[in-house]
DNA sequence: TTGTAGGCGTTATCAC
DNA sequence: GTGATAACGCCTACAA
């Protein structure tokens, strides 16, 4: 009946097994799955998690990250891609902290020393399926995204590049953009808002399920049909997506593979093998209610 | 520039300001949304936060905090009810972990030396919404549930004394356990079937939002009006709540008073002070589209 | 094979 | 007040 004294053992050995897990939010489904997953495969390889939430703000980011390096995590997973920034001047910090510990980033690709990146290619499955909507003549398609993220930037390449290849121009009004503080139904308001103003669009796409959501509760409200009128398409295949009604059509970006993936990264990394520092999972259309199911198949986003 | 090393800290003082964050399935919104709020207010405390989700079976549970307590976290909250048990023998593992560090638990109440509880009187609650259906003439209540967890039970209770109180029988085949692996979708079918069986109700109250959801799809499906033919009443106040059509009315357990409240507990506790052991938060119905709004007001639940 | 000494880096104590 | 030193408990390496 001996239980060695962690701190003890986490001096000599210098490490206790442990990662930090760094999010912007944790309250967010999606992070929660993310953390749920990772969680579950680092302790299934004997490492703890430690949690580190740490809102948008870049300042708190950087003050999240410096926390887990002082605590001597052996690993640090980035949740979402609200960490990647485009200006890579705001990069800076992860390269820096790469020199402590491997850095692996869920869903944005950074290059740099000891910096590992699994994430779906979030652009060519926004723009496949903006394709497919503009091929079956909804020319209208209302886009709904967040900030700009590294996924968030490549899911809106995807719309523009979609309109581009189909010969349309872009438009500027249909595509909207929402505060990340903003709940659903401030979202929902807005949209409606926007449409009593007289904004017209025959699809949605939206980079999260929740605007998604909020886009299908403002359509109804407006007396139109979803999917007839107006098709709904959301982002993350999320447990929020089977409880609109209709049930809400949405881009499935292999959440589970892209954590399991992230830890046996980790895992290699930390047992000294070469692991490879990119990979990319392709996404996958979930057809619900809000599509009309014969336009897309899956597998082909 | 010089940041001491948190391992030999950690040895000298016997603490490196963690604490352990013990949870059923962060994947879950709920429970999400409470490691949230938790790892906010222990940030701002300057406590690390461990996580550990542990699943449903206690084995696992006990290992999960032994492993915490191996780990010499500070302290350790339980989040959400599954971690005790109406058998108390199930719960010895709790007052022996006790013995090292402060068990703090949310949800639950559990007596003993060095463990404090912050819960919402659910039961309360359950008996007031289910009351108040009675009283407006709906007689067949039907109740899903999910286990006999702490506050499982004390739900159960609330809607068996409501039944009681009003002189009306209590119907077993009203009352359907939901097992906690199967998702949304299983329980609308289940429910479905039921209906097609023959089984009648003019209002479902659920101990959880996304069963109530579930219901809700199974209820429409059904070709029933909600609220008019049916009223549904979901349990958390989560965000799904907003998601359906219409938007559930569903019971506020104070998530975040709650999370509050342990976190001061468990800074004091720290600090030497005295704290209570039990603390007890009413809860309150948020009226949404479910129920007919004119019957129940806001704070009488 | 068994046992013991040294080092990890901090904090706290004690002597000056 | 200041500066040296022991103790925290494990691991590892070296010696017997």
């Amino acid at each position: 009946g001996y239980t060695p004294n962690a701190f003890a053992r986490g001096l000599g050995l210098n490490t206790m097994n442990t990662v930090g897990l760094l999010c912007a939010d944790v309250s967010d489904v999606y992070m929660a799955q993310a953390v749920s997953f990772l969680e579950k495969g680092l302790r299934s390889n004997g490492f703890d998690s430690l949690l580190c939430c740490t809102g948008a703000l870049i300042k708190d980011r950087i003050k999240g990250l410096d926390l887990l390096l002082s605590r001597h995590v052996d690993g640090v997973v980035f949740i979402g891609s609200n960490f990647v920034s485009t200006d890579q001047e705001q990069n800076a910090y992860i390269l820096a902290a790469a020199r402590k510990a491997p850095m692996v980033i869920l869903n944005a690709f950074l290059e740099g020393a000891h910096v590992y990146c699994a994430y779906c290619d979030d652009g060519a499955a926004t723009q496949s399926v903006t394709q497919q909507l503009l091929k079956l003549g909804k020319h209208r398609v209302l886009y709904l995204f967040q900030a700009s993220t590294y996924s968030g930037m490549r899911k809106m390449d995807g719309y523009q590049q979609a309109y581009q290849a189909f010969g349309l121009p872009i438009q500027g009004e249909l595509m909207l953009e929402c505060k990340p503080g903003d709940g659903m139904t401030a979202m929902e308001k807005r949209l409606a808002d926007k449409m009593a103003g007289g904004l017209r669009f025959d699809a949605v796409v939206a980079s999260t399920d929740d605007m998604a959501i909020a886009a299908l509760k403002a359509v109804k409200a407006a007396g139109l049909r979803v999917p007839q009128d107006v098709q709904v398409v959301g982002f993350n295949n999320s447990m929020l997506a089977l409880c609109s009604d209709p049930e809400l059509s949405t881009i499935d970006n292999q959440l589970e593979a892209l954590c399991k993936h992230c830890v046996s990264t980790l895992k290699g990394v930390l047992s000294g093998e070469r692991m490879p520092q990119r990979a990319v999972f392709v996404g996958d259309l979930c057809c619900r209610g809000t599509t009309i199911p014969i336009m897309m198949k899956r597998g082909e986003v």
